[in-house]
DNA sequence: CACTTGACCTGTCCGC
DNA sequence: TGCGGACAGGTCAAGT
């Protein structure tokens, strides 16, 4: 999936759409896809949109309708509601996709050959609003998934509560980097910084940029590094994901934006997916290799030991 | 314990 | 044109 610049910019599109608009039905048509009790979903109200790492994360306020109507008269306040939350993991090829009530054709192609009609087969769950308004997740591979959650269970989630400092935020230094990587000390840099528990967010694409922002050789062992390295790649990290961001994001196949619109950073990458291709520094060509299981690529001169 | 590999799925692309 | 295999943005579990 989409990275951190992936799931940051169909954060800032939802949150300028669907604030304030309440869900009327949900359709699951993928069973795997959605956990949660639908049914808490009828008439919430959905108050914000969130992201930690590459989890997007939907907060909605409850009517509690669902309860037997006298009970909850008696037992609960009149205007009583359940916050909760709609967590979202779009793993490999997950897409979140809004269509107003004023699109007619928007855009989300899982491959070439589609339209870009919603829904399309790879959708996997529907969000239908009161307005008439859907949003869609779509998911090729099935990997990812919509979770509803209470704020109890929300503060309980593991994953997130694992994850290393967001590096777009303050609490990112190139010394907390450091710290967290030590953990592996004889692990490829690269590979190290796919660990979520070191610096969240940053997946395949912006982990190859890094390295090579930073001037470092994928394979370099954690333990090889000086400080230098490490405020190199600490910037190194932040120079990628900024760039991405502005760019849109990166799509090769499956990321589109909440629009269903393309990410162009790819364009601008330095090594990513350019296997064979001249360094855009050196001229020397883009060297592929497979590291922690990855696709892996350097520039050889410029990224030399 | 540190580290690596396979599994989860569907689709595309490339070589024969 | 068809078939088999490798590969794809992530994370977890089981293996060494």
């Amino acid at each position: 999936m989409p990275e951190l610049p992936e799931v940051e910019t169909i954060k800032r599109g939802l949150q300028t759409k669907i604030v304030g608009l309440t869900i009327k039905s949900i359709e699951v048509l993928n069973p795997k896809s959605f956990q949660g009790d639908e049914a808490l979903l009828r008439d919430a109200k959905i108050t914000g949109v969130w992201r930690r790492a590459k989890v997007l994360g939907i907060e909605l306020e409850s009517s509690l309708r669902g309860d037997t109507p006298k009970q909850s008269r008696q037992t609960r306040s009149p205007r009583s509601s359940l916050a909760m939350t709609l967590l979202f993991h779009l793993k490999m090829s997950g897409q979140i996709i809004f269509q107003g009530t004023k699109s007619t054709v928007i855009g989300g192609h899982p491959t070439k050959d589609m339209t870009g009609e919603m829904p399309n087969k790879s959708t996997r769950v529907i969000f239908k609003f009161s307005d008439g308004s859907k949003l869609y997740f779509n998911d090729q591979r099935k990997f990812g998934w919509v979770k509803l959650v209470s704020q109890e269970e929300l503060a309980a989630v593991s994953f997130l509560n694992l994850l290393g400092p967001e590096p777009l935020e303050e609490g990112f230094t190139w010394q907390i980097l450091k710290q967290n990587l030590l953990r592996h000390k004889n692990v490829p840099i690269k590979v190290a910084i796919l660990d979520q528990t070191t610096v969240s967010g940053v997946g395949n694409i912006y982990a190859c940029e890094a390295c090579f922002n930073a001037k470092i050789h994928p394979t370099k062992k954690v333990s090889q590094l000086t400080d230098k390295d490490f405020q190199k790649l600490h910037q190194g990290i932040i120079d990628a994901l900024t760039l991405s961001i502005a760019k849109g994001g990166s799509s090769k196949q499956h990321y589109f934006n909440e629009a269903g619109e393309k990410g162009y950073f790819l364009d601008f990458a330095f090594v990513y997916d350019r296997a064979g291709q001249p360094c855009k520094v050196c001229q020397t060509p883009i060297e592929k290799i497979k590291l922690g299981g990855r696709g892996t690529y350097f520039c050889p001169i410029c990224q030399g030991y």
